[in-house]
DNA sequence: TAGTGGTCTAGACCACCGC
DNA sequence: CGGTGGTCTAGACCACTAG
């Protein structure tokens, strides 16, 4: 064992330190060996024991301290690296990370599943429809990608028979050619889109707008309130796909997002 | 090679089929195994060429064919699980996800960082401090905990001189004793409590409501604006930390989040 | 019951980089 | 130069579960 850094300030029982649930932290015994370990370090770190900037031990220390070998510290180091509660560089060590921006995961989920989790009946209504030629506000959307033609739509999402959010969707017909012959009264065009392209890139924008008129009516709100406006471009591996505004009544809806140290 | 799931349609070239940056494909050549091995499939899938619900070849079959071991492709595998692009289950196999909820990652910065990223001076302002018994409100926050006193600051984010966002918080002293010795005129309570609170679990709720008398003073508004309110419940090992609402001005504050398919 | 994923090992080689 | 993390291997055992 090497002496670099503090010693490895885990109780140092015969069992050689592979944390068990018979303590006072809340562990599961039944847990695999990485999950324990990993759980082990983690708490060092949440409760403070080991603060930002403090240098971990070495892999070879760590293998040896909790009895494994060292490709399952490994596994648990990576695991910790990308929760972002370390940082690692070869010749140095590890440290525990200085928390700079908080990431917290936003789940956007389909609108259906999301009023129907509500008990509320779920309704779509179209509109109106378009197929027209990418013009300048579409343009910024499509960057480069050669100006072709566009699909816009919007639409309207009930819950309970009462407007929900006000969907204005643009689809970009040189990515998804087959939404021409889609007339998207049946079905909205998010799970269409979603059952049929695969997974790739989105930005997300959210900010807050006064309703206008036309929301006024459409989300019937009163001319006071302010709208929850999720704006979400897609891409796809063969370029743009899709750009949505999802306009929310205010007052009405809430995104949540949660943060957890680790991935698991 | 066993002989279930559709033959692995990768190209069977004779170098066993590792990936190389020779084709169409974008899949840079120096990379490691693993990471080779993981961008070719993340291709399959985010292209298409594997939809939603396929089957992938099992854990042995890709090691065969990718000429590397089972614990590499294990590992790949991981990833595309935490990446929520695959699932797996035990005796069937694995399959490409069905994507049901997205999930964007929401960066939560410090507002001093965001302001002057921005190119403009920042600034803050202390404006009521007081000590006060937890009260109604602040229990729903700390739940079941010992109705303890709580910290309550406001202050104003100032970005070029500019009122920039409205922070209303509630600590838990609790939880942070210390901070009961602290005036909070020379720094605010975000950056102090994050350089002491070791990485905690935190819960985001986004919403927009409409300006009220105070902050179209405060933030200088006029009675149409809307206003972006982002509310932040951090807690820690020990119990709730604190309770923060940031009240942004809508028309000039987006909260952007991204997503990316794997971890990488 | 047989096949799959989940896990773990003991060892190995290498690139990097502070000393 | 030496020690660290990064990676990869060949093999092993086990739990789970569809058939």
């Amino acid at each position: 064992m090497t002496r670099r850094h503090a010693s490895i300030d885990v109780d140092d029982h015969p069992d050689r330190g592979i944390p068990r649930a018979t303590g006072k932290t809340t562990i599961a015994s039944d847990q695999t060996l990485h999950r324990r370990i990993l759980a082990d370090i983690e708490d060092k770190i949440v409760s403070g024991a080991w603060p930002p900037g403090h240098p971990l031990p070495f892999e070879v220390d760590l293998a040896a301290h909790y009895g494994v070998s060292r490709m399952t510290v490994n596994k648990v180091m990576g695991q910790l690296v990308q929760g972002g509660l370390i940082e690692r560089r070869k010749r140095l060590g590890s440290f525990v990370a200085q928390p700079k921006a908080q990431s917290a995961v936003l789940e956007i989920h389909d609108i259906g599943d999301e009023v129907r989790s509500l008990n509320l009946e779920y309704g779509y209504e179209r509109l109106s429809l378009s197929r027209r030629r990418a013009s300048g506000d579409d343009l910024a959307w499509l960057a480069d990608a050669s100006a072709g033609d566009v699909l816009a739509i919007t639409g309207l999402h009930l819950a309970g028979g009462k407007p929900f959010c006000l969907e204005e969707r643009l689809i970009n017909l040189e990515t998804v050619p087959q939404a021409a012959d889609v007339d998207f009264i049946a079905i909205a065009p998010g799970p269409w889109l979603s059952s049929l392209i695969p997974w790739t890139t989105a930005q997300h924008r959210i900010q807050a707008v006064p309703a206008d008129r036309r929301e006024h009516r459409l989300l019937e709100l009163t001319p006071k309130d302010a709208c929850l406006v999720i704006e979400r471009r897609t891409w796809n591996g063969s370029g743009p796909v899709t750009r949505v505004t999802m306009t929310y009544p205010g007052n009405r809806h809430v995104v949540t997002a949660d943060f957890r140290p680790s991935g698991s």
